[in-house]
RNA sequence: GCCGACGUAGCUCAAUCGGCAGAGCAAUAGUUUUGUAAACUAUCGGUUCUCGGUUCGAUUCCGAGCGUCGGCUCCA
């Protein structure tokens, strides 16, 4: 991840990383140096060390880097021949791979992977550590405020981000102006533990996970069904609203199909072994788009007038994710995708590009996701992409063509594209900060041509479609998963699984409150009864605690008067007002998707 | 998959040096009948993730496996 901010504490945590690698180098002689970065909210340093480190060795560390902190010793920038680098660094073999990366050209000063051949090399010197580095730095280490830094974690990296090189140990730390933004920070990761997700759903009783069923295949219990349910149900009205059509095309296909179109090749990985039967190879499907394919073509010769035929479907897909992944509910192994294909005209793909950037904007917002960026994900130089020059180069123009007709900012990402075709991938920034891929919009010349799939044009000939591939939400419990977190699991009206609690003061009201739970059921709402035998504050706290939006407190006076006392999950007490009152008020917020509650 | 940490009651966690496994919440039963964030009492609740090893004795030490978490890598 890049950082956007904090651009001027770059230089701070790039020297704590330095100062971090000669404390380390001091506590664990012999250390091999990787590479020591700046990133989002600190730094780390990845070592190959000489016996395993663990988060007791933070301490001695930390202490270590203070007293070099304290030495103020100067940054010292020098730049040397390769020669003499070879030299210096002979006892680096990291370093000395990264030398001779950069001689060549094959490594820039900032990480490119392309840059002109050099026969110099950057040097920085502090204290007794010196390091192969394009820096800046602080002037001094003193520069470096001791109380405003923390060593944060320990992780396994593989040496310049390959499984085939060995693996370093990377010591994550967090650097900051002043102790003060420390703690912020500090206190600001206590506060993105409590809306994870994965805590929220158990407290809440949305889902769980089981070792009998296997990891990444989670549970939803009825409160957690209704939520998905209800999201899935907007976007297929949403979709219906916006001339989209659904389809349903089952959990296996054959292996053969994926041979067809490129899937096996590009995506063999992670679809679970196959299913054997007798001479037919099946696989769960990891995606649709080869079926959405067969659909098409086996639905007869299409005409340029049914064009553009949009294809969505709520799509159970298997994904076979490495262990070390799976996480929660958004990395999981069993996903349902919002997913769509359009078969269109070259010449329909700005206007349905369109269609979905709308659908997709009115999504987001409904889900309060106002904060989203567009990366335009190109192919890189090399990796696995299908190899069509031309293809590419027509998709890539008309992608371009269409972010721009309907003044879409967006940064451009070589190298992320899909094996097919380049995207416009909408991505969300939650409470934590973290940056989720939601949304996608991409543009496939490829695949349609290998599945034969053809329309008749108007000029009688033969024609291969454009394949749009377009998702909205992404897959219902990733983005579930990342709601869950952006909402602090406080649901809208709309989405909440238990919208009104009923709280009967004593025992006597029970019976009213069964006569107005029956009412408002009548009238779609969900609604619980607390009939527990406790006091109505303990039944106040726990429907608090459920972030139940409405507590509706009936006793005496409300029995009498046919009411209901509203008191809202943001504490707020609206008082008592006539049921009818209250209904109509909930109707409404409900009709419109509102993230208020009055 | 790889590196590291972790795995004790439904949940959150404790248990000294290897010596009978404990608390709060939840649940259940009873008492209480309550006016806007936790009534009281009692009871129940355990293959300490699994398998193996060391030991007179293992939650504790060792090994393997499984799972979770933090990363690495990848994500149509």
């Amino acid at each position: 991840m890049v950082s956007e901010n904090g651009d001027a504490l770059r230089p701070l945590r790039h020297s704590a990383a330095h100062i971090m690698a000669e404390a380390v180098l001091d506590i664990f002689p012999g250390t091999k140096f990787g590479i020591g970065p700046a990133i989002d909210n600190g730094f780390y340093y990845d070592f190959l060390l000489p016996r395993p480190a663990t988060p007791e060795d933070f301490a001695a560390i930390e202490a270590r880097m203070r007293e070099i902190i304290r030495g103020g010793y100067l940054f010292q920038h020098s730049t040397e021949s390769v020669a003499q680098a070879r030299q210096d660094f002979q006892d680096q073999p990291f370093k000395l791979e990264l030398i001779d990366a950069i001689s060549k050209g094959e490594l820039g000063l900032h990480g490119e992977e392309q840059a002109k051949p050099t026969n110099e090399v950057s040097i920085y010197k502090h204290d007794t550590f010196t390091d192969l580095c394009a820096g800046p730095h602080v002037h001094n280490t003193s520069d470096v405020p001791a109380d405003a830094f923390k060593l944060m974690s320990i992780a396994g990296a593989y040496w310049r981000g390959s499984e085939k090189n060995p693996m370093l140990t990377r010591i994550y730390g967090t650097a900051w102006q002043s102790k003060k933004e420390l703690d912020e920070y500090l206190w600001r990761l206590e506060e993105a533990k409590k809306r994870d997700h994965r805590k929220i759903g158990k407290e809440l009783g949305l889902f769980y996970f089981s070792d009998d069923i296997g990891p990444g295949l989670p549970l939803f219990a009825p409160k957690g069904e209704i939520v998905r349910h209800l999201m899935e149900d907007y976007v297929r009205e949403a979709q219906t609203r916006y001339g989209y059509q659904h389809v349903w095309t089952g959990h296996m296909v054959k292996e053969e199909l994926y041979k067809k179109s490129g899937h096996y090749d590009n995506y063999s990985e992670v679809m679970f072994p196959p299913m054997v039967d007798d001479d037919i190879i099946l696989r769960l499907k990891p995606m649709n788009c080869p079926s959405h394919m067969t659909l098409y073509k086996e639905m007869g010769l299409h005409s340029y007038r049914e064009l553009p035929l949009r294809f969505c479907e709520f799509a159970t897909l298997y994904r076979y994710e490495k262990r070390g992944e799976l996480g929660g509910l958004t990395r999981v192994r069993a996903l349902t995708q919002d997913d769509c294909h359009v078969f269109c005209a070259e010449e329909q793909i700005e206007s349905e590009f369109t269609l979905a950037l709308n659908l997709i904007r009115e999504v987001l917002n409904a889900y309060h996701f106002l904060d989203y960026r567009v990366r335009l994900s190109l192919r890189g130089a090399e990796g696995k992409f299908v190899a069509d020059d031309e293809k590419w180069a027509k998709a890539t123009a008309a992608l371009r063509a269409a972010l721009d007709a309907n003044d879409v900012d967006y940064f451009v990402a070589e190298g992320e594209a899909a094996f097919y075709g380049p995207k416009a991938d909408f991505i969300a920034r939650d409470a934590l900060g973290r940056d989720w891929q939601i949304s996608t919009i991409q543009v496939d010349f490829i695949q349609p041509a290998r599945l034969g799939c053809e329309y008749i044009a108007e000029d009688g000939s033969t024609q291969t479609p454009v394949l749009i591939h377009r998702a909205v939400t992404g897959s219902t419990e990733r983005f579930l998963g990342v709601l869950i977190e952006h909402l602090a699991g406080a649901f809208p009206l709309w989405l909440a699984p238990v919208q009104v609690k009923l709280i009967p003061i004593a025992d006597r009201h029970n019976a009213y409150a069964f006569e107005v739970q029956k009412k408002l059921q009548a009238q779609g709402f969900r609604v619980e009864v607390d009939t527990r035998s406790e006091r109505m504050n303990a039944k106040i706290r726990d429907a608090q605690l459920q972030k139940i939006p409405y507590m509706l407190v009936v006793g005496d006076k409300e029995a009498e008067a046919g009411a209901v006392s509203v008191r809202l999950r943001t504490g707020e007490d609206l008082k008592a007002m006539p049921l009818e009152q209250f209904s109509a008020m909930a109707k409404k917020l409900v009709d419109e998707k509102s993230m208020e509650l009055k």
